[in-house]
DNA sequence: GCCTAGGCTTATAGCGCTAACAAAATAGGG
DNA sequence: CCCTATTTTGTTAGCGCTATAAGCCTAGGC
C-alpha cells in the first residue's frame, strides 16, 4: 500500500456509481444515505446494500457545498501542552456527542497573529460555530467573527465584552475571592507566583482581582514572579525556593496553576514548613488529577469542562438566549480549601 | 449580535463580488488569493485592497470540490482526557505547523463502533491524511482505511500490521526492556498495576513483554491489579496500599502510568519505606510535568510528541519511503532509571 | 372506467470555486 | 511598425452533491 498522493483520488466513488449498482436515480440514492424524505423500504434497502458492497463514503465536500450546511465546528485555543485546554475541548466533544456536530481544532500558541491565521483558515471552511479562548483578540480577528455568519462563543472569560456569546469563569473574581479566603483565613503577606503566558489575560486578571481583594484590606502583596514557560512542579519547587529565600515572613503563596502549586507543595513539605498552618498555599484550577498528594493543595476550580459543555451547547442551538438578555454566561468557580490553609478565624 | 442559523449565510461574500469590486474577472482574483500563477503587481495590488475591504473570505469548501484537494488531516484518537493523546496531537500540530495542513481531531472512547463511526465521518472529507492510534481496529475500519486513498498513519504502536504506515514505539518492547532492568537492579518480587483502558492493547502488550522478560529468568509476576477508571495519584496510592497489604515481600512495584506511579510514590515515602532501594517503582511514559516530585520515578518515556511529530511528516510527504523499506517506523523509547530503582547488580 | 390524492422517484439547476484552455495585452526584435 | 514570444487576463466546463419542482405510479372513491 503504497502512499498515494491527491492525483490519485480520481476514480473515488460517487452517488452515480451507487446509483448504477442500486438502479435508481441519485437522487435517490442521495435520500436515502442522508435518511431524508420518503423512500420504500425496498429501494432503500437495495440502495444500503449497493452501498455496502461499494464501501461508498459519501463527499461531504460537495454536499456541503449544495446543501450550504456544514457540521464543523471551529475552536481555537492556544496549546494543547496545557492540560485546561485539552479540557475544555474534551467538554465541547462530549457535549457535541449525540449531534452530528464535529470539532475541528487549532491552535494559536498564545500569538495573536497566528490566532487571526487560524481563524482564516478555519472560517473559510464554513464551520457551524466557533469557540475561540478569551476575549481579547486582534482588530482583524473581531471582525472575522463578527462576520462569521455563525454563532462565536468565546470561552474561559467573561471579564469584557464578547462579540457574540462569552462562557467561562470570571478570573477577575476568581483572584478576588481567593484573596478574600485568603485574608479570611488570618493570612497577610502572601507571596504571588504566575505565569506570564494564557495570553497573559486571564492570569493578569486574577491578579488584579487578589491584589483588589487585598487592597480592601490595606494589604499588598509581599512578593510575586512572573515566570515564561511551561508550568510543572519542577518550576514551583524553583520560585518557591527562590521566594522565600529573598523575602521573609511570608505566611501564604499564591500560585497561578496547580502544578506549579504542588511543586510548591512538596517542596514546603519537605523543608519542613508548617504548610496549612502558618503558612499557607492554594494553586488554580482543580486538576483532578492532583487529588492524592500528601496534602490537598486548596484551589479555584475553574470549570473547564462545564465551560466546553456550554459552549457546546450554545454551538449546537441547545441554549436558547432571551433576547435582550446578558449573552455572557458565568460559570461560578468553587474554592477548594483543601488542607493547605488554616481555619477561618 | 443575535445568533443566526445557517439560512442567513446566504448573502455571504463570494468571488464574484471580490471580483466586481476589484474589476477584474473571478478567475485573477482566485489567482491573487492563492498566489497562484501569474498577477501583474498592480491588479494583485487592486485584488488584495477590495477583499480586505469587503472582509471577504474564501470558501475553501467550493475550493476543493472543485480541485480536488483538502488541507485537512483527520486525527482519531480515544480520548482527549488522557494526556498521552494530546501530546501526540501537539506533535503533530507543530509539524504540520509551516505546511497549509490542519487537523482535525475526533475521539473513540476506546470504543471500536464510535471509532468506525468517527473515521466513516472524517474520510467523507477527503482529508489529506489520517492519523489514528493503535493497530487494532474492526474489519470494517480496516476496509475504510485501506481505501481512504490518503496515506494513514496508525500510531502509537508497532507490534501488528499497519494498514499503511505505522509509528510508535513497541510496546511490547517497552515491557520487556523494563524487566530486564528491573532484574539488572536485583528484583524479584514484582507486582504490576495496569489500567484496563487504552483500548487494552497497549498496556496489555507491555504487560507481555514485562512477562516474557521475567520469564527468561524463571521469574513470575508476584501480583497485579487492573483497574479502569482515570489514572491519578489517588488512584496509584489506593492500590498500592492494597497490593502492598496483601502480598507481602514485594520489592517492585511496576505501574502502567506515571501518574499511578506517582501516587504509588508519594505513598510509599508516606510509609517509610525504603525506596529506590529495598523497594524499586517505575511507572511508563515521561510526564515531564511530573519532574519535581521528592525523588524521580523512574519510567519509559514514550516519544509521545516525536510520533505525531514524524507521522505529520508522513502526511505532509516530508518522508518518502523507498520502495520496499518497511513501512513501520519504531521510536525507541528510552529507560529513565530516576532514583526509585537501586543500581545495577 | 375515470379521476384525484398521496407516496415515491426522477430531472434540472445550481452551490462557489478552480483546471484547462483561449484570448488579449505587452514586450522585443528586426 | 509588423510579427512573434511572453506575460497577463478571461472563458468555459465541471467538481459531487442537494433543493426544488416536476413526473409517475398505485390506491381509493365515485
Amino acid at each position: 500500500m503504497a502512499g498515494r498522493n491527491g492525483d490519485e483520488r480520481r476514480g473515488q466513488l460517487t452517488l452515480r456509481d451507487v446509483s448504477e449498482a442500486s438502479g435508481v436515480s441519485e437522487m435517490t440514492v442521495s435520500r436515502v444515505l442522508r435518511n431524508q424524505g420518503d423512500v420504500s423500504a425496498k429501494t432503500r434497502e437495495k440502495v444500503l446494500e449497493a452501498a455496502r458492497m461499494l464501501g461508498y463514503v459519501p463527499n461531504k465536500i460537495a454536499g456541503a457545498l449544495a446543501s450550504n450546511r456544514v457540521n464543523l465546528v471551529a475552536v481555537i485555543i492556544p496549546s494543547m501542552s496545557n492540560m485546561v485546554f485539552p479540557e475544555v475541548l474534551a467538554g465541547i466533544n462530549e457535549q457535541l456527542e449525540g449531534t452530528d456536530l464535529q470539532p475541528v481544532v487549532g491552535a494559536t500558541y498564545y500569538d495573536p497573529e497566528k490566532e487571526e491565521k487560524v481563524l482564516y483558515e478555519m472560517l473559510s471552511w464554513r464551520p457551524s460555530g466557533v469557540v475561540i479562548a478569551g476575549l481579547e483578540h486582534s482588530e482583524a480577528s473581531r471582525a472575522m467573527l463578527a462576520n462569521a455568519g455563525c454563532p462565536v462563543v468565546e470561552v474561559m472569560d467573561v471579564d469584557g465584552e464578547p462579540v457574540d456569546v462569552a462562557v467561562g469563569i470570571s478570573h477577575w473574581r476568581a483572584g478576588y475571592e481567593m484573596g478574600q479566603e485568603i485574608l479570611s483565613r488570618g493570612y497577610r503577606r502572601i507571596g504571588f507566583m504566575t505565569t506570564t503566558s494564557e495570553g497573559d489575560h486571564r492570569a493578569r486578571k486574577r491578579m488584579e482581582g487578589l491584589e483588589r481583594a487585598l487592597g480592601e484590606a490595606g494589604v499588598t502583596l509581599a512578593d510575586q514572579i512572573f515566570y515564561s514557560g511551561n508550568s510543572g512542579f519542577a518550576k514551583g519547587r524553583e520560585m518557591t525556593n527562590e521566594m522565600l529565600t529573598r523575602t521573609k515572613d511570608l505566611d501564604f503563596l499564591y500560585y497561578s496553576n496547580d502544578l506549579t502549586g504542588a511543586g510548591g507543595l512538596l517542596y514546603c513539605l519537605e523543608q519542613g514548613l508548617d504548610v496549612g498552618g502558618d503558612l499557607g498555599m492554594a494553586g488554580f484550577n482543580g486538576f483532578t488529577l492532583l487529588e492524592g498528594l500528601p496534602r490537598v493543595l486548596a484551589t479555584t476550580e475553574s470549570c473547564r469542562r462545564e465551560t466546553g459543555i456550554e459552549a457546546a451547547r450554545i454551538i449546537a442551538g441547545q441554549h436558547v438566549f432571551e433576547p435582550g438578555a446578558d449573552r455572557r454566561i458565568e460559570l461560578k468557580p468553587t474554592i477548594r480549601a483543601g488542607d493547605t490553609m488554616r481555619q477561618k478565624l
